[in-house]
RNA sequence: GCCCACUUAACUCAGCGGUAGAGUGCUACCUUCACACGGUAGAAGUCGGAGGUUCGAAUCCUCCAGUGGGCACCA
């Protein structure tokens, strides 16, 4: 058999996915027991324009390891995919594609417009679910959505008619965050609020009929021109006697009042606030508290409006502010100008600075909704986070401060709202134009030109990417959904409401357990993104490393922010060509040996290193269930790559290799050889989830690995490892004695090592070896283990004896626990001082050592207060030093004259 | 402003009440018949600082400092 010697995760990876997808490995159809559990989640879905970064290669990875690892334990298990149509993200593209042939989309008209996006997304959409089939993404692509598509519009009109119909959604006016670079209304949570250094402007209002004048300050002066108040705090004894009287506004000569407000903090500015209720949210509100007139000075273009008078109109927003601030300056009412940092909101597609404008849209109570979903967090603690801090704090505040959300945007591409206009301006909002033709009694009716914002579609994703409103097969037995795997800056945005509404209309929670990965940052800690040109584009780290050394890297993540180093990936990668060559030294020698074999008998009657490895076997199992079960994927990576690095092939290949390099076939060697492909081959279920592609690629050139190998629940199935069944550790191989036994042959075969190198004996020069077992019965483990021990230390003879008495002078001596010795008789390369400084600086170390714990042991409140298995714990300490103490003695005494 | 998280070996990170860990890097030796993407041995940390609780603290509490988040109606 030709194995190459290097690992070449390209062939891996490109063999083995299309066979999976088209076998329906992915699908739960392929589970035939109809007794099985259920596991189910939903992929975050991506947006149509996006491709993939290292945030959706961590998720996804997260997200395929449980999947997988669900699946190889016999779980009906469904990981549904699919994409976002992401309105505004989608339209920009597309109308930046028409740029190029120098075409807006009003050039086209809306249905051309759409039919272009939907054009555009077939030629190019689908790139992202490209790169998930790299990712080895175990997703059941026959199930794959789109937000955009007939079911899925079809559950959001049904969604929208039924919140409107229970008065959650409603119609009106409000004052909303507007792009007017986009021109279309935001909700609060695609603004992000960016701090920045700006002026702070002190402007004076003369009190009518008075000298009097009332300083305010503002950031934006040009706002001034639709104040219809001033407010002060009812308390500010400064402003006592004013509240009540009129002020002259400047520039414009209206006349408005000075009101009282608990909002006004007297401690700022001036403790007089300007109002503009048409241009910001607080000034809105205290505007409809003191039922203000609201004077809309800005338009949707960010331009001045004829209201704010002939100086003004059609200014953009800032040429206005700097020409405000230059008339006050002319009429000596400017104060003073100060700098001043405050935050401002941005629209966080386009970075454009926000406009709160007044509008007619479309809003959601989502206090209402978010009701139950408090109530069941409050008392149940469900859905789980994971990590539980700070995130279900978060999520909790969330729901108990929601506001209405706006829901319409003035875009083209998205869900057109379900809402129709007669002549007479009658709405009628009905899941279909028919219903509502029937409702209006005329067919003279025209649709809302508005869409819905992306995350109503989003909202209703485990419900419609499941069948709803249909009460389908699989939304009756994959809701709720098990785990939502996802990143933390969408708790609010998507996570929230996706319990609302599951919660609304399904009546149950949405998912059990929500998993918030941490966040990949670059070499210098930095958020990775477009803009700061900071990405590492994991295709790159696929094509350098392989896929399965990636997902390592990406599992290990876990739930706390991590700077990317390619160091680790590295490591892995040469970790993924340390399995490939340690079966590679399996199947060179695995002639007469079949998976599954070797292990007979009752386990007492085997061999120590046999007893050991399956007990390592069995506890690493154990570990892996626990650590993946719980989301403790790091714990998991590093118990696999310890167990088959560190126990597999630093020690049982090399112990085993006596037996199964034998020369000539036997029975013996067919048993040892089978007895390291049963292991290896455990070992390449434990690390599928992980690491997919190499061990299939391993998996399936096992000798007498076949359907007997799978879960019982897939008998039908083609052998492949993602259908074996994951082990799950026996707790009746896990051989405490076999593993204390195999620790001592451990660390003499270390002891002997470490004097080897100290003394620089040469590696091919072979030793004797005197053992001072003692009376404990080590010399027996030592003695059943003489063949192993001897090929490790490289010795040509071992002698086990009771002390080291009849050792020559001239050796190097080294204590083991236990209070065996081992001493290597080296004529000639013995330097005694220096052998004897060797020696001496041990017994220093061990002393202090002792003191510590002597010091303890003397303590009488440890003594009394600690549990009594502590207290013996270190007492049996105590003592094995002091024996090792006491040979060390003896070999200085030996060493000496 | 309020809230939260993080700070452990040169680097990237585990550990979270009972002898400081891993990988990388570093040092020495080794091209030994699975693997130099390897082997063997080794050096390396007053666990951010100061207090406190405890028989015992990297681990729990308080304060401080640095870093990074989230929230907020401060014009």
């Amino acid at each position: 058999m030709e194995i190459p010697k290097t690992y070449d995760p390209k062939q891996a990876e490109e063999s083995h996915y299309s066979r999976w997808e088209a076998e329906g490995y992915f699908a739960p159809e392929i589970n035939k027991d109809p007794a099985a559990p259920v596991y189910c989640i939903v992929i975050p879905p991506p947006n149509v324009t996006g491709s993939l970064h290292m945030g959706h290669a961590l998720q996804h990875t997260v997200m395929d390891v449980l999947t997988r690892f669900h699946r190889m334990r016999g779980f009906r298990t469904l990981w549904v995919p699919g994409m976002d149509h992401a309105g505004i993200s989608t339209q920009l593209v597309v109308e930046r594609e028409l740029r190029k042939e120098k075409l807006t989309r009003h050039d086209l008209g809306r249905e051309k417009f759409t039919e272009r996006v939907w054009q555009w997304k077939a030629d190019s959409g689908g790139q992202i679910t490209k790169q998930m089939r790299r990712e080895g993404a175990s997703v059941d692509w026959s199930r794959e959505r789109f937000t955009m598509s007939e079911q899925l519009s079809r559950a959001v009109r049904e969604f929208f008619v039924r919140c409107y119909e229970e008065g959650l959604i409603y119609r009106g006016e409000g004052i909303i965050n507007w792009c007017p670079k986009d021109q279309t209304a935001l909700s609060d949570l695609e603004v992000e609020k960016e701090s920045q250094g700006g002026k702070l402007y002190y402007l004076q209002y003369p009190v009518k009929d008075s000298d009097r004048r009332v300083t305010v300050a503002t950031t934006r002066p040009e706002t001034m021109l639709g104040d219809t108040a001033v407010a002060v705090n009812p308390d500010d004894e400064r402003y006592a006697g004013l509240v009540g009287s009129t002020l002259v506004l400047p520039l414009v000569g209206r006349e408005i009042p000075v009101v009282a407000d608990d909002f006004v903090d007297p401690a700022f500015g001036t403790g007089a606030v300007k109002v503009t209720p048409a241009h910001d949210p607080n000034d809105y509100a205290l505007g409809q508290r003191h039922d203000l007139p609201q004077v809309r000075v800005i338009d949707q273009h960010a331009r001045m409006t004829s209201e704010a008078g002939a100086d003004f109109d059609g200014l953009d927003r800032y040429e206005a502010r700097e020409k405000v601030v230059e008339k006050f300056e002319e009429l000596g009412l400017l104060e003073k100008v100060v700098d001043y940092e405050f935050s401002i909101s941005k629209c966080d597609r386009c970075r454009t600075v926000i406009e709160p404008l007044i509008s007619t849209q479309w809003f959601m109570k989502q206090a209402e909704l978010g009701r139950a979903p408090l109530e069941l967090i409050k008392e149940t603690h469900e859905p789980r986070f994971v990590p539980q801090t700070p995130y279900e704090k978060v999520y909790t505040d969330w729901l108990e401060n929601l506001h209405d959300w706006t829901l319409s945007r003035q875009l083209w591409w998205g869900h057109r709202i379900p809402a129709w206009y007669d002549g007479e301006g009658n709405v009628y909002v009905a899941r279909t134009e028919e219903d509502a033709r029937a409702a209006a009694g005329t067919g003279e009716l025209t649709q809302d030109p508005d869409v819905l914002d992306t995350w109503f579609s989003s909202a209703l994703w485990p419900i419609s990417t499941l069948g709803w409103p249909d009460e389908t097969e699989d939304l009756k037995t994959f809701y709720p959904t098990d785990v939502l795997v996802t990143a933390r800056d969408i708790i609010f945005l998507w996570v929230s409401r996706m319990m609302m509404t599951g919660m609304k209309f399904k009546g149950g929670k949405a998912f059990r357990d929500v998993f918030i990965t941490g966040t990949i940052l670059d070499k210098s800690g930095q958020r990775m993104s477009k803009m700061k040109q900071n990405g590492i584009d994991p295709l790159d780290v696929f094509d350098k490393y392989g896929v399965d050394a990636t997902r390592l890297v990406l599992a290990s993540v876990e739930t706390t922010d991590t700077r990317w180093s390619d160091n680790q990936v590295e490591a892995y990668r040469n970790f993924a060509n340390k399995i490939w060559n340690a079966a590679r030294f399996c199947l060179l020698n695995s002639e007469g040996a079949r998976v599954g074999k070797g292990f007979d008998g009752d386990p007492k009657s085997w061999a120590l290193h046999d007893r050991w490895i399956t007990s390592r076997l069995n506890r690493t199992a154990r570990t892996m269930n626990e650590a993946i079960t719980n989301y403790r994927f790091h714990e998991a990576v590093q118990t696999i790559y310890h167990f088959f690095w560190g126990d597999f092939c630093d020690w049982y290949i090399e112990l085993s290799k006596t037996d199964v390099l034998a020369d000539e076939p036997s029975p013996a060697r067919d048993a040892a050889r089978s007895r390291v492909l049963t292991v290896l081959e455990q070992a390449l279920r434990l690390l599928h989830p992980f690491m997919p592609f190499i061990t299939e690629e391993l998996w399936q050139r096992l000798p007498g690995v076949g359907e007997d190998s799978l879960h019982p629940a897939y008998k039908d199935a083609k052998p492949t490892v993602m259908l074996a069944a994951y082990p799950e550790g026996d707790g009746r191989l896990i051989d405490d004695r076999a593993e204390a036994e195999m620790q001592a042959v451990i660390e003499l075969v270390s002891r002997v090592r470490n004097i080897r190198t100290e003394l620089s004996v040469k590696p091919s020069e072979e030793v004797r070896l005197v053992v001072g077992a003692g009376r404990n019965g080590q010399g027996d483990i030592f003695r059943a283990n003489l063949p192993q021990i001897k090929r490790l230390t490289r010795a040509a003879d071992i002698s086990i004896e009771e002390t080291l008495a009849s050792v020559p002078r001239a050796s190097a001596r080294a204590v083991l626990g236990g209070g065996a010795e081992v001493a290597v008789p080296l004529e000639g390369l013995i330097d005694f001082e220096q052998e004897r400084a060797r020696v001496g600086r041990e017994g220093e170390k061990l002393k202090k050592e002792l003191e510590k714990v002597e010091a303890q042991l003397a303590n009488p409140q440890f003594v009394e207060r600690a549990p009594a298995e502590k207290v013996e714990e270190l007492r049996a300490r105590a003592e094995d030093i002091r024996r090792r103490s006491a040979a060390l003695e003896q070999m200085l005494e030996a060493l000496g004259q």
